[in-house]
RNA sequence: GGGGGCUUAGCUCAGUUGGUUAGAGCACCUGCCUUACAAGCAGGGGGUCACAGGUUCGAGUCCUGUAGCCCCCACCA
C-alpha cells in the first residue's frame, strides 16, 4: 500500500511527472454538472510576445491556488486559459525580425505581413503557455483560446457592429495621441507621463500693420508652424485691445487672429497662448470652439512636412533648434527659461508622444461608464483589497473617448467599409459588402482595433459569446478575477463596462488585485535595468513548489513584495522538511495498521492534541482563503506544519511508533498518517507536487490529492482538555531546556527531575516526553525535601528540580528568580488593573475578561511558587 | 493640483472585525552530527510598532495633524 520517496527532496524528478499524471487524468478539465456549483476564472491572457516573469508567476499561482481549493472543495471549477495578439508589442517585433532581414512591411504587404504574423504565433505564442505548466497551473487546456481566433474575432465583430447601431461607436477627427516611432495611434490610457527638464521659449509675435508684438511662452516652439490663432483670457485687461486683431506668424507669414477663450489663464506665463489645434489636446479644444483650421505640420513620424520647406524633412528636435534659431535671428525670441514639464510617452517603445488630430473611431464613453460604476458601487462586483475601487470610481467618472483604431494589420480589422464610388459607410459584420446604393464592392477600412477591445470581452468571448453555448450558460458570469493593480484600467474597467453592456451581467463578483513583483532592492523588475529573475531558472534550482511557496507567503492583497534568492530558499527548506517528515512517517508507518480509520478511544493525550490543533488549521485556513488572504492562509499551515506536527508531535510519539507495536503504537501510526495526509490536503493549492508525491507514497483512497476533498472542520476532533494538558507538559519541557541551556548543560548529561505539583495528573502519563525531550534520568513527585544542589524551574503552579553535581550557585538563582518575580508581579499588576477597573469588566466581551482572569490565576500560582522557591534559596 | 499606499527586530516583511507578555524568515550569538531532516535540532539577544495629539475600559490596529519614502490620476501653454 504505501510506497517509499527518495532520500533527498529532488523536485526536478517528479514535478513533470506529475503534472502529466493530471493532465492524462483529465484532472483539469470540469464537466458542466448541474449537481455541482461551478467556479470560474479567466486568466489575465499573457502576450504571445511574453517570456513567463515573476509577475506572471505571482498572478498564476495566486490563481491555481484558488482554483485548486475550490475544486476541492467540490466546485465545477473552470479555470480558462489563453493569449493576447498584443497588436502594438507584436507587429513591432515582427517589424524588428524583418529590418534585420532588410524587409519592410510595404514590401510584403498586408496579406504577407499577416502570414508572417500567425507563423511567428505558431512558433513562439505557445511558449509562454509550456511555462505555465512548469508552474503547475491548473488550467483547462482544452478550452485554451487566443485573442485573435474565429470566436474571439465573431465577438469583436458582433460588439462593433452593436455599439455602432447604438451610436456608441463612432468616426471623427479628433486629437489623439500618436506614437511616431510605433505609427499608431494610441488611447489615453497607453500614455504614460514622464517628468523632463525642458525650456520656454519667450516668442513675440508681430501685430499686423502696426509695431506692437504679442510675448508668449512655449514649451514646443516647433509647433508654431501650425498655429493659427493667438488666445487670451476675455477679461484679461491688458489685452482687451487685441481681441480681435491680427497677427503676424514669424518665419511663416500666415495671418492668424487673436481668440479670446476662458481656457488662457491670466497669472500663467504671459497671460498669451498659441493656439496649435492640430498638435495639442487643448488648442484642439480652443480651436474647434473658434472655428479654427487643423494645420498638421508633421508627418507620420514626426517629421516636418513639405509645406515648410526650410523644415522639411528635420525631425521634430532638430526643426525646433532650427525654428529657435531662426526665431533669434529675426529678433522675434525674447528669452528662454528652464522649465520643467511632463512629457507623455508611449508605453510599449517610450517614445514621446505627437499628439495629432486624426480621423479615428472612439467609443463613447459616458453612457457605458454609468452602469459599471453602479456595479462596483452597489457590490456587484467587489474589489479586493477595497481601496481600488477608489481609483476605479475616479477613472470611470473622468472617462474620456476611447480611440481605437490602430493603424497597424496584426489585430482584428475595423468592420467598416467605403464606397470609393459614392462616399457611402456601411459597418457590417459581413466581410464582402457591397454598398447598398450603388452596388460596388466596398473597401474595408484599414485599421485594426486595439488589442484591449478584444481583451475587454474576454470573460465572455472565450465561453462561446454571442452564441448562448452550453458553456457560457453554465460557466457565465465567472467568479473571481485576480491580476494587478498595473492594469485595473485598461482592462479590469473594460471589461466590467463590455460585459454589462453586451451580456447584461458582471464578468465577475470579485477582483483579487495583487502589486508588483520587484528585485531584492525594492526596484521594478526591468529588462532595461537587467534585475529580471526568471521563474523558469528559480523552478529548476528550487521547484516550483518553493517558487508558488514564496510567492503566496507573506504576501498581502494589493501590496507589491520583494523577491530575493534567500527567501526561495527558505521556501525550498520547508519542503524539504515536508519532504522529510514525510519519509520520517512512511519508514514507521506498518502494513498491519488500518489506515482507513481512526479510533478515538485508543488515542493518547497528545494524538488527541495533535489533532485538535490540526482541526483548528483546517477551521482558519478555510476561512482565510475563502477572504483571499492567502499569505495568512498559508502561513497557519507552515505554522502547524513545521512547529506542532514536526517538532513536537513526531518528537512526542518517536517512542511509541519505535516500540513497533502494541495498540498504542496503532494509534500513533494513525494519527500521524492522518494528520499529514490532512495537512498534504491544506497545502496542495500551495505546493501542488511536493503534497501529490507525498500523498501517493502515503496510504491513501483515491487516485490523486489534486481531485479529493479539502479537509472540513470536524466537531469531533476538539479536544480541549487534552489541549490544555500537553500545553502545559510541553511549557514545562521548555522550561528545563531552557535552565539546561542557560547553565550550558549538555543534552549528553542526564538529571533527574523532581516535580513538586499540586495536581499530579497534569504531568502524570508525560513522564517519558521529560525524558526524551528533555534530558531527564527520570522523573518523580515531590513529596518532602527539595533535593540537595538543585536548580529549581518554574512553570505554572509547579516547581521543577534538576539535581546538578556541581554547587548551586545560590546568589545566581536568587537573581534569576526575582527577575522572574518581577515579571509575575508586573503580569499580576496588569490583570488586576483591568479586572479592577469596573469599565472594562462590564464593558469588555467575556472572552477577554476570562483571559485576564486566566492570566491573574497563572501567574498568581506563579508567583506563589516563586516565593516559595525564594524562601527555601534562603 | 487630486487620490492612494508605506513607515513594526540589523535586513525583508506578516499582524485578518481594536483585546493574552507584538510574530516569522534571513542575519547574529551559544550548545548539539539526538538513527526524518545540518536545507536540521535546542536555546538566546534584539522592537518606546515614524512623530504629536485624540477616541476607547483597552490602540501596532480607529480618527486628526506632522515628517520622510513610494505609486496612481490630472497636466498651465
Amino acid at each position: 500500500m504505501k510506497k517509499e520517496l527518495a532520500t533527498k527532496y529532488d523536485p526536478s524528478s517528479f514535478e513533470d511527472r506529475l503534472y502529466a499524471m493530471w493532465s492524462e487524468n483529465g484532472y483539469f478539465t470540469p464537466l458542466r454538472d448541474d449537481t455541482k456549483t461551478p467556479f470560474t476564472m479567466v486568466i489575465p491572457p499573457p502576450n504571445i510576445t511574453g517570456q513567463l516573469h515573476m509577475g506572471h508567476a505571482l498572478d498564476n499561482t495566486l490563481q491555481d491556488i484558488l482554483a485548486r481549493y475550490k475544486r476541492m472543495c467540490g466546485f465545477s471549477t473552470l479555470w480558462l486559459p489563453g493569449t493576447d495578439h498584443a497588436s502594438i508589442a507584436t507587429e513591432a517585433k515582427i517589424v524588428e525580425q524583418m529590418r534585420k532581414e532588410g524587409v519592410t512591411k510595404e514590401d510584403i504587404g498586408r496579406d504577407g505581413f499577416l502570414e508572417r504574423a500567425w507563423d511567428w504565433n505558431t512558433k513562439y505564442g505557445g511558449r509562454i503557455i509550456e511555462q505555465l505548466k512548469k508552474l503547475g497551473s491548473s488550467c483547462d487546456w482544452t478550452r485554451t483560446r487566443f485573442t485573435l481566433d474565429e470566436g474571439c474575432s465573431e465577438a469583436v465583430k458582433e460588439v462593433f457592429v452593436r455599439l455602432y447601431e447604438k451610436g456608441l461607436i463612432y468616426r471623427g477627427e479628433r486629437i489623439i495621441n500618436w506614437c511616431p516611432h510605433c505609427l499608431t495611434s494610441i488611447s489615453d490610457a497607453e500614455v504614460e507621463y514622464e517628468d523632463q527638464a525642458g525650456h520656454f521659449w519667450h516668442i513675440r509675435y508681430p501685430v499686423k500693420d502696426s509695431d506692437e508684438f504679442v510675448e508668449l511662452a512655449t514649451t514646443r516652439p516647433e509647433t508654431l508652424l501650425g498655429d493659427t490663432a493667438v488666445a487670451v483670457n476675455p477679461s484679461d485687461e491688458r489685452y482687451q485691445h487685441l481681441i480681435g486683431k491680427t497677427l503676424v506668424l514669424p518665419l511663416v507669414g500666415r495671418e492668424i487672429p487673436v481668440v479670446a477663450d476662458d481656457y488662457v489663464e491670466k497669472d500663467f506665463g504671459t497671460g498669451v497662448v498659441k493656439i496649435t489645434p492640430a498638435h495639442d489636446p487643448n488648442d484642439f479644444e480652443v480651436g474647434a470652439r473658434h472655428g479654427l483650421p487643423l494645420i498638421n505640420v508633421m508627418t507620420d513620424d514626426a517629421h516636418i512636412t513639405e509645406d515648410y520647406p526650410a523644415y522639411a524633412g528635420m525631425d521634430r528636435y532638430e526643426a525646433r533648434k532650427a525654428i529657435v534659431k531662426d526665431l533669434e535671428e529675426g529678433g522675434f525670441l525674447v528669452s528662454v527659461e528652464d522649465h520643467a514639464h511632463n512629457v507623455g510617452t508611449c508605453y510599449r517603445c517610450g517614445t514621446t508622444i505627437e499628439p495629432r488630430a486624426s480621423k479615428q473611431w472612439f467609443v463613447a464613453m459616458k453612457t457605458l461608464a454609468e452602469p459599471a460604476i453602479k456595479a462596483v458601487r452597489e457590490g456587484d462586483i467587489r474589489f479586493i483589497p477595497e481601496r481600488f475601487d477608489k481609483n476605479y470610481f475616479h477613472w470611470m467618472e473622468n472617462i474620456r473617448d476611447w480611440c481605437i483604431s490602430r493603424q497597424l494589420w496584426w489585430g482584428h480589422r475595423i468592420p467598416a467599409f467605403y464606397c470609393d464610388d459614392c462616399g457611402e459607410l456601411v459597418v457590417t459584420k459581413d466581410a464582402t459588402a457591397t454598398c447598398p446604393k450603388c452596388g460596388k464592392q466596398m473597401r474595408q477600412d484599414e485599421d485594426t482595433l486595439d488589442t484591449w477591445f478584444s481583451s475587454a470581452l474576454w470573460p465572455f468571448s472565450t465561453l462561446g459569446w454571442p452564441n448562448e453555448t452550453e458553456d457560457y450558460k453554465y460557466f457565465f458570469p465567472t467568479n473571481t478575477l485576480v491580476t494587478g493593480y498595473d492594469i485595473i484600467t485598461f482592462w479590469v474597467s473594460r471589461m466590467i463596462f463590455s460585459s454589462l453592456e453586451y451580456t447584461g451581467k458582471a464578468p465577475f463578483n470579485t477582483v483579487l488585485i495583487h502589486g508588483l513583483v520587484r528585485d531584492a532592492q525594492g526596484r521594478k523588475m526591468s529588462k532595461s535595468l537587467g534585475n529580471g529573475i526568471d521563474p523558469l531558472e528559480i523552478i529548476s534550482t528550487y521547484g516550483a513548489d518553493a517558487l508558488r511557496f514564496t510567492l503566496a507567503t507573506g504576501n498581502s492583497p494589493g501590496n507589491d513584495m520583494r523577491f530575493s534568492s534567500e527567501r526561495v530558499e527558505a521556501s525550498r527548506n520547508f519542503a524539504n522538511k515536508i519532504w522529510n517528515a514525510a519519509r520520517f512517517t512512511l519508514m514507521n508507518l506498518t502494513d498491519d495498521t488500518d489506515f482507513a480509520s481512526l479510533d478515538v478511544s485508543s488515542l493518547r493525550p497528545e494524538d488527541k492534541w495533535v489533532l485538535s490543533l490540526y482541526n483548528k488549521v483546517v477551521k482558519e485556513t478555510r476561512e482565510n482563503l475563502d477572504k483571499f488572504e492567502i499569505g495568512i492562509a498559508v502561513g497557519g499551515i507552515y505554522d502547524f506544519l513545521w512547529d506542532i506536527l514536526c517538532d513536537w508531535y513526531i518528537e512526542l510519539i518517536k517512542p511509541r511508533l519505535f516500540a513497533k507495536e502494541g495498540e498504542s503504537n496503532k494509534a500513533a501510526q494513525q494519527t500521524l498518517n492522518y494528520v499529514l495526509s490532512g495537512t498534504l490536503k491544506l497545502l496542495h493549492p500551495f505546493m501542488p507536487f511536493i503534497t501529490e508525491e507525498i500523498w501517493q507514497a502515503l496510504p491513501h483512497m483515491g487516485d490523486s490529492i489534486m481531485v479529493s476533498e479539502y479537509p472540513a472542520y470536524d466537531e469531533a476532533l476538539n479536544f480541549p482538555a487534552d489541549e490544555k494538558y500537553m500545553s502545559g507538559v510541553i511549557e514545562a519541557i521548555k522550561a528545563v531546556r531552557n535552565r539546561r541551556a542557560e547553565m550550558n548543560v549538555p543534552p549528553s548529561r542526564k538529571a533527574h527531575i523532581f516535580i513538586k505539583t499540586p495536581d499530579r495528573s497534569s504531568f502524570e502519563g508525560s513522564e517519558i516526553f521529560f525524558e526524551k525531550l528533555a534530558s531527564a534520568a527520570g522523573v518523580s513527585y515531590l513529596e518532602g525535601e527539595e533535593p540537595e544542589n538543585a536548580v529549581s524551574i518554574v512553570s505554572g503552579d509547579s516547581v521543577l528540580y534538576l539535581p546538578v553535581n556541581e554547587m548551586v550557585d545560590t546568589e545566581a538563582e536568587r537573581a534569576r528568580l526575582t527577575k522572574e518575580l518581577e515579571n509575575a508581579e508586573k503580569m499580576i499588576l496588569s490583570a488586576n488593573a483591568k479586572l479592577n477597573n469596573a469599565d472594562f469588566v462590564s464593558r469588555a466581551p467575556e472572552k477577554v475578561v476570562n483571559i485576564e482572569k486566566d492570566k491573574l490565576e497563572k501567574f498568581t500560582a506563579l508567583k506563589a511558587s516563586i516565593l516559595t522557591e525564594l524562601e527555601r534559596l534562603g
